[in-house]
Formats: C-alpha cells, structure tokens, sequence
DNA sequence: AGCACGCCGACT
DNA sequence: GTCGGCGTGCTC
C-alpha cells in the first residue's frame, strides 16, 4: 500500500467531526488526538486499531483510547489514516489496565501496549527504495557510478527493496549517501510500505468441481473420458473413496488436502496438474490454526486424593467471602490436580480461565497434563511461540474459540472479557517481574488487579511462597490454604548438609566433589537411579586470574570479570555479551601462569566426566538450551533414562518431574545464602527446596546433598527441616525491623550515564531533591550497585521506601516523577536516564 | 523512541 | 569551501 504523507485538509471541523485520541507505540507520556475521516465515522471504536502517520514519515498502528467531537485548539488534528478492525482488539478491560499498570509502574501507555499486543498486532511502516519509472535509464544509465549501477540492476529486478537488501545488493555499509545521490538523480524514488506482519497458515486442497457429481452419469462420463490415464482414474478413485461426495454432497466443499492426495502409492505432481488443467479438480486453500487440534482425553478423569479434596473445598469456602487465596502446598503434594478441578468447575460455569507459569516450567510436563484433561479449548501462550502463534491465541481468546489459556506473564494481557479464575502457579517466581523494558510490572500483582476488573477469583499457588504474599495470606486480608502432605504419602527428601571445610582438612574432596556426593553419585549409578546436580552458574569458570600479578580479564564494556566458557573456548560477558579469545599472556604482566578461577556448570560437568567416566551426562543451562528444540531434547533424553546425570543451573528447579531421580546435588550454596540482598535467604530457601523437590517423587524417598563449608548456619537448618514457617517467622520480623515490603513500598531509581562523574553528581543531586521532599529516612543512596557500569553505562542506584500507612504512594510517585523531570531538564544532566522500578525485585 | 534541524571540526 | 558529527526539540 503507497501512502499519500502530503494531503493537507483545508475542511474547517464540522460539528459531527470526530476525533479519536489513541494510544501509540512510543514511549511517550500522552494520548495523541487524530481526526476521524468522514467515512470512518460509523466503524470506529474504543479500542479498534487505526493506522496514523506520526512525525513527517513515521506510520504506526495506533490503538484508539477514546473518541470525542472536541476540535484540539493548538494544533491541527491528521487524519487517521486506515482502520484495521472491525471489531475493537483492545477490550475496555485492557485499556483499563494498561491506564491502571502505566501509572503505578511510572512509564508510558504506549509502553504497556507494546509488551501487550503481540508485534504481528502492530503494524508498522518500512521505508523501501523502488526505481524511478520516470528515469530515463538508456539514456543516463552510463554516468551512474558502478555502485549507483549495482543497485539499479538489482531495484530493475526486484519491484522494491527495503535499505538492508540494498545495501546488501550495493555491497556498502552505508547505504543512504548512495541514496541520496540517486535520488538527486532522480533514479530512485523512496515510499512507506505498510507490512502486515501476521500471516494466516494456510493448506492447498483440491475439489471436485460440482457438475460432477450433480448425477452419476456425468461421473461415468469422467471416467470414459479418463479412461486412457489410468493414474488419473486412480487418483481420482482415491478422492472418491476418502471423500464419499455421493453419500454426502457437503463434504465436497471442504476437499482433500494436496499433500494426502500426493501422499498416495502412484500419485504424483504431474497427475494431479493434469487433473486440474482438465478441470476436474479445483485447487484451493483453506485457512487453519497453527495449533494441533487435540481432543481431550475422555479417560483422564482427575481423582483428588482425601487430603486434596479437603483443600479443594477449602478454597471453594475461602472465595464465597474473599477473592484472592493462596495455596500453600509443599512440593509433591499436588496442586495441579487442585487446579484442574478448580479451573472444570469454572469453565462448567461459562467463565474464562487463566493459568499463569513461570517462563521455564511451561515448557515442561504439566502442559501436556493439562492438554489430556482440556484439550485444544486450552490455549497455551509462550514467548517460544512464533508471533503467529500469539496472535492466534490472542484472537482466539477474543472469539471465544480459547476459554482457557495457560500462559507467561505477557498473558495477563489477553483479550478476555469475562475472567472467572486466575491461578497464579509457583507465585514466588522472580521470572512473574519483567525487568527490563518497561513496562516493569509483575504479573503476579497484575493477576490480582486484573481480578479485580473481573470481579474473579484469584489462586496463588506455591511450596514456598514470596513472603509478602504470606503476610496477606496469614493476616487474613487474603485467604489461607494449606496442604501439608505429600500425594500419595510419599515422604519429603532426605536433606543432608555435606560439612566441605572437613572434607578439605581431610582431603578427601576431588576438584568440587566431597567424597559424600562422589560416593552417593556411584551408589545411584549402580542403582541405575538418576541425578541431578545443581550449580546455578553457567560456563566453566567465573572468571580468569593472573597467578602473578593477580589481573582478571574483564568485560570491555562492563564492570564484570569475563566468564570462561570450555565449549565455545572464549571468554564471556552475561550483561552484554561481549566475547573474546583467552588471553595466553597476562595483559598487565605479561607472564603465562593464567588459571581459571571457580566453577559453573560446564566445570562441574568436566569434573564429573573424568571422575567417572561412564556416566552419561547432560547439561542443561542457557548455553545448552538454546535451540528451539534442545530443552525439550534434553528433557526427554533424562525422562527415558538416555541420560543418568542432569548437571543444570535454576533450569533443572523448575516444574520437572522425574520418578527415576533419587539423588539431588547442590553445589555453591554459601554465595548463594550471602549474596548482598535483603531476599537474599528467602531467595535461597526457595531455590534448595525447590531444587529438593525434584528428588524422589512418588515412591522413593530422595536423598538431597547440599555442600556447604558452613553447616551450621540458620537458613540451611530451615531447609533440612523443611520449615518454611520458621523461616517466615524469621524473615518477617528482619522486613518489619528494616522496614521493608510488605512493610514498605519500594521504588528503585537506576541512574545510567556514560560519564562516570556525571552519572554520580546527576545521582546525587537526585537524591537530594527527593530527601528534601520525602522524608530522609525514606531515600536510601545513591548508591554504586554491585555492577558498577553495563554496557558501557555507569550505574547508580536509589532506593525509596514507601510508607504503607502513610497511603503516599501516589504523591510520592508525583514527587518523583517531578523529581526526575526537573533534573533531565538540567542542560547539564541532558544524557542522564533515570529509570523507575516500582517493587523491583 | 525516531527524526529533522542546527551548529562546529576534517576532508574532497 | 562541503560532509557529517551528535545536541535539542517535537511529534496530534
């Protein structure tokens, strides 16, 4: 589509005029207010997508936030200049969160629409470079310079090119002053081409066109008439036989798929071609889903356990009087079966369901479990899907053809207009907050406002709930359900703490392997039992050191030592990527004597292997995961025995079920117990119990092997008598003491500059401004956060804290929002990003 | 966020 | 003398 970007309207505003103000797709603090085209008027709506030239060039799909016959006063309205939907895509109900989730987490509309809308929603324009018709190429053809030629030729070829083909075809690494120079020319012209990016997939079939089968003469006459092609006949039979038209004249309409047809003994192209030319059969397409239709399996009925039920009433009783419970269930004592019963009753009732998971537990069992009992009225919602695959879930949630959807955290965003359960599975998981971009919202928390508009009713379910969700829980402004036993009767795991300073002084440690975990890995090898060891690291080592000088390589563009990594054979940045060869001579002393320092996964797994060499290992991190396929590879590989040892980083924690795993190994625990964060121990009791978790389901007991040189520390104590109430108990008080959430409100402020100075006096100045409008006690820092510069940025960090009773928080927020506005406007503090973290993590 | 307009250094 | 660096201000 060629857009027109000059027509000027000179029509003054009529009374009947509209105007939509809509929402765009930039990060930018108001609504943007277009003129409705006269013959636009009768289909627009709140919440349709428009199309809407933005600047001098820029087309974007804009979503319209409201309508209105209000004339702007300053400025004169565009026209909008395409509408995309019929019916609106965005839901009142999503405008009213994404108002709602803009506010409280301090950024831009634009922004949470951007991380709603799946980008095959949100069209934009691509400037594309097309030959000049009017150009009169034999005659000029030969003053063009070899390179302007190059892409003469090419753009005479294709219709357009966008600027990458071009400077590809071109050959140069800046494409747009040869561009220039051609459009001097004028041999080129340049235009905004609006792409659809959402494709329907589509099959080929073919059909009988319908005279031949209007009487079964007409038919004989066919087969006389093919009587000398005998694989035309054949394959015409074929038809016949699996599309009997003559018993039902309908089936006809739908056809049979090319590829079955051809799939056929004898059937080939030629014959098919031949029978279309003849006009026997007529090819068309049809469009289908992208998802497998699976029917639900009719046997797998869930029967819950007499301690299951009991829960399950319990929850049904808490939601007559409150809408948000959270069950607290110890690993193993199965939730899901709580779940699937909870979500039937829901579904029975006419209501939509959404099922929230962690990013990495997805991926795993407990959707084909779901799928057995939901089949594909189940829509499953996953940032692995393509973006077709999202958008198809996405209008399948607004036509009704998805009443269910299990999903991330982006599925808090789906189009439902009738939510009557929101289960937020595992609801401690940090994956649930989006870091980075903004929107920095978490989608637990987002569960229970979106609930709200639903006036629904909403499960948080984990073994170790985030303390914050218990404090609601317990104090009984949310309701409380436990359940403390584990299916079947199968016992908790065995924990036990391997003493690491007495292994050393007894020298009895090989590389990171205490003799304890060595010789339970060989008894579970003789036993043909699995093992999964825990080393949440990846790479080989940590970082490289100098044994003379001490020097460790370090991150050009970071303040991070650089990761080892054995298979790649490089060193690595984790925040930006960077890589590079290892050195082999110091670069501040020169000398040789370089040693890699600690160990992540890939040591742990090299280790292993030369200590026994017939295991059969896998690892399973980041790195060996990244292909498409390779987790689910990895899994299977361990569900069927091909593997005995699961070596993983977090990855291995997550919602993975192995009967044939009795033994856990958890390395590295004490960095883990000291990292400098106020979560740090409920973060650590999450990760071991978790990780523990995954030793002996159903019949065995597991046996869980944490090795620590500090076996007497409170928090690992907690963890071997599976005592998530003392460690409540413990942790609520510190956050009470401290003053932190549930206690307070925390804002982070991150303040990013590539100057050094700059970065701290903008900080600094920042945090004064908010001591002398907030109360001192209230602003911590700036502070240099444990990563001093990431991709070449400086960093500091300031904390808030919020008073819960005090009810500032939207003022306080007012305050800083000022706060930081002022200082950008500061000539001085131009380049200074400071970004807001509302309940950061 | 892009992108154009605008004012100062190293090159045809 | 021009090309082009990125500072600053605006986009309905």
């Amino acid at each position: 589509m060629q857009l027109e970007f000059n027509s000027v309207s000179t029509e003054t505003a009529q009374p009947e005029t509209r105007f939509a103000d809509v929402i765009l797709p930039l990060p930018l603090p108001a609504l943007f207010t277009y003129r409705v085209p006269a013959d636009m008027n009768a289909e627009v709506q709140v919440g349709s997508r428009v199309i809407v030239q933005f600047g001098k060039k820029k087309v974007m799909t804009a979503v319209i936030a409201g309508l209105h016959t209000v004339p702007p006063k300053e400025y004169q309205a565009k026209y909008i200049l395409e509408l995309l939907d019929t019916e609106p895509t965005v839901t009142p109900i999503q405008l009213r969160l994404f108002g709602w989730m803009a506010e409280y987490y301090l950024c831009a509309v634009g922004d949470v629409m951007n991380a709603a809308l799946p980008s095959g929603l949100k069209l934009s324009s691509e400037s594309r470079i097309q030959f000049n018709p009017d150009f009169d190429i034999d005659l000029y053809y030969d003053t063009l310079e070899p390179d302007e030629k190059k892409l003469i030729d090419a753009l005479q070829q294709a219709d357009s090119l966008l600027y990458d083909e071009a400077a590809d075809t071109a050959g140069v690494k800046n494409i747009y002053k040869l561009l220039k120079q051609l459009i001097g020319k004028r041999a080129i012209i340049l235009f905004e081409q609006v792409k659809e990016k959402y494709k329907p997939k589509v099959i080929k079939k073919v059909r009988l066109y319908d005279e031949f089968f209007s009487s079964e003469a007409r038919l004989n006459q066919l087969f006389t008439q093919l009587e000398r092609s005998p694989k035309q006949v054949a394959m015409l039979m074929t038809y016949l036989q699996k599309v009997p038209v003559f018993n039902n004249p309908d089936l006809n309409a739908k056809g049979l798929e090319k590829n079955t047809i051809l799939g056929e003994e004898k059937a080939n192209r030629a014959v098919l071609s031949a029978l279309v030319t003849k006009r026997v059969f007529e090819e068309f397409t049809e469009q289908i889903s992208r998802f497998e239709d699976i029917a639900a399996d009719e046997n797998a009925e869930i029967i819950l356990s007499e301690p299951q039920e009991r829960v399950r009433r319990n929850i049904t009783e808490i939601f007559e009087s409150k809408d948000v419970a959270l069950l607290h269930g110890i690993t193993g004592s199965g939730k899901t079966e709580i779940y699937i019963q909870l979500i039937q009753q829901v579904l029975d009732g006419g209501s939509q369901v959404l099922f929230l998971l962690p990013e990495i537990a997805l991926t795993t069992q407990i959707v084909s479990r779901l799928r057995k009992v939901f089949g594909s009225k189940m829509g499953v919602y996953h940032s692995r899907f393509s973006d077709n695959e999202r958008v198809e879930v996405y209008r399948g949630v607004r036509n009704g053809t998805y009443n269910f959807v299990v999903g991330v955290r982006s599925a808090i965003f789906l189009p439902f207009d009738n939510l009557g359960l929101i289960i937020v599975d595992e609801e401690h998981e940090t994956s649930y907050k989006q870091a980075d971009p903004a929107p920095r919202y978490n989608a637990r928390d987002m569960a229970v406002v979106l609930n709200s508009f639903h006036q629904g009713k909403l499960l948080l379910g984990s073994a170790t709930p985030s303390i914050e969700t218990y404090f609601h829980a317990s104090s009984g402004r949310w309701g409380l359900a436990e359940l403390s036993s584990r299916f079947g009767n199968a016992p908790l795991p065995d924990i036990k703490l391997v003493d690491l300073k007495a292994e050393r002084n007894a020298k009895t440690m090989k590389n990171n392997f205490s003799s304890t975990l060595l010789d339970a890995l060989e008894q579970n090898a003789r036993d043909n039992k699995q093992s999964i060891l825990f080393q949440n690291r990846r790479g080989y080592s940590p970082y490289m050191n100098c044994l003379d000088c001490g020097w460790i390589p370090k991150c050009i563009n970071c303040d991070v030592s650089l990761t080892y990594h054995m298979a790649a054979h490089e060193l690595r940045c984790h925040y930006c990527g960077h890589y590079e060869a290892p050195p082999s001579n110091c670069r501040a002393c020169g000398r040789t004597r370089l040693k890699t320092v600690g160990f992540g996964t890939e040591k742990i797994e090299e280790e292993l292997q030369l200590l026994m060499p017939d295991l059969r290992i896998q690892r399973m991190d980041l790195d060996s995961t990244r292909k498409k396929h390779s987790f689910q590879d990895i899994i299977s590989d361990f569900e069927t025995g091909k593997t005995d040892v699961l070596v993983g980083t977090q990855m291995v924690s997550k919602g993975l079920d192995f009967d044939n795993v009795t033994l856990v190994g958890i390395f590295d625990v004490d960095r883990m117990i000291h990292f400098p964060d106020f979560r740090s121990h409920e973060r650590t009791f999450q990760l071991l119990t978790q990780v523990s978790g995954r030793a002996g389901r159903r019949k065995s007991q597991g046996r869980v092997l944490i090795q620590t040189g500090n076996i007497e520390h409170n928090l690992l104590k907690k963890v071997l008598n599976h005592d998530y109430a003392g460690l409540y108990e413990e942790e609520i008080a510190e956050r009470k003491k401290f003053y932190y959430p549930p206690f307070s409100r925390l804002i982070r402020l991150s303040i990013k500059h590539e100057d050094e100075i700059s970065c701290h006096s903008g900080a600094n100045k920042l945090a004064d401004k908010l001591k002398a409008q907030l109360t001192v006690r209230s602003v911590l820092g700036p502070e240099t956060p444990l990563i001093s510069r990431i991709r070449n940025l400086h960093l500091q960090e300031i904390m808030i804290k919020i008073d819960r009773e005090s009810g500032g928080l939207k003022g306080a927020k007012q305050i800083i929002v000022s706060a930081i506005a002022a200082l950008t406007a500061e000539k001085e503090f131009r380049a200074l990003q400071v970004i807001p973290d509302v309940d950061p993590l």
